[in-house]
DNA sequence: CTTTGTGCAAATTCTTTGCACCAAA
DNA sequence: TTTGGTGCAAAGAATTTGCACAAAG
């Protein structure tokens, strides 16, 4: 957890209990979670953390740049801890959400355009897991 | 209004008045517009059309492949009447979609993967636009 | 003290569901 | 008729807001 606190540090962002506990979540559980999954995994140990709680962090985290929005999910938000060039995949029938790192580096370059002033991209893969295929 | 007519049968899609009158809407009006932009637009001319009927219509067209949806906004789902490969460009400031046709054409290409049958793919550029730039 | 963070409850927004009625074949 | 489509009202889920209290400096 004191890890947690440095990393935060490192973004300008003051370490409270809660905070600390919501990045060490992210920073442990690498699986794109939702609000939900966040709130649900801590309030076991944090009773008195309340969902309101979790949205303004990760609203935090994002606005200092420590952490991204997914926009892959059209259900809940889900947030990513790695802020690295990379791409994700959802499985179509279980929802679940995984990095994908070997695509080539060009990929994530920013096209000039004379209309729109373009600050990052974001690519996303559709189809069905491994697992899934399996049942 | 004929030619979205003779558009569904393409996709195997019985047009009824409504039908025929969504996808007229998103053929003439290539905004990847949210469901309720659509009910608005057609309302006044279709007092008796229902928000569900948009939806339903919408998942139909989504299945039969006539549309795809966008996962672009985290807020609304978002229908795209043009199938071809292209990416979005999403202001941050005022949400306006925009496409992006001029992309080197095997950043559409799906990676091989082991773990994941992967189908399709979703390229998304965030930034700001021209419009807002201005203001 | 004074500012910032937290948490509860209520409100809002988007989407889905159940069911009755309507329309077309 | 019988099947499929539409539309209303209610329910459900995710997120936001307002405000009071707590914590930190």
């Amino acid at each position: 957890m004191l890890e947690s606190h440095q990393y935060l540090r490192q973004f300008s962002i003051k370490p409270s209990v809660q905070r600390s506990a919501v990045m060490n979540f992210l920073l442990k559980n690498r699986i794109h979670p939702t609000i939900d999954e966040i709130y649900l995994a801590l309030s076991p140990s944090m009773p008195t953390l309340s969902k309101t709680t979790v949205y303004n962090t990760l609203d935090l985290f994002v606005e200092k740049g420590a952490v991204r929005a997914l926009a892959i999910d059209e259900k809940n938000a889900r947030y990513d801890v790695d802020i690295s060039a990379h791409a994700h995949f959802k499985c179509r029938s279980c929802g679940s959400i995984h990095d994908i790192f070997d695509l080539n580096a060009n990929m994530y370059q920013l096209p000039e355009n004379k209309s729109f002033k373009i600050d990052s991209i974001e690519i996303s893969y559709f189809g069905i897991c491994e697992h899934c295929i399996g049942n």
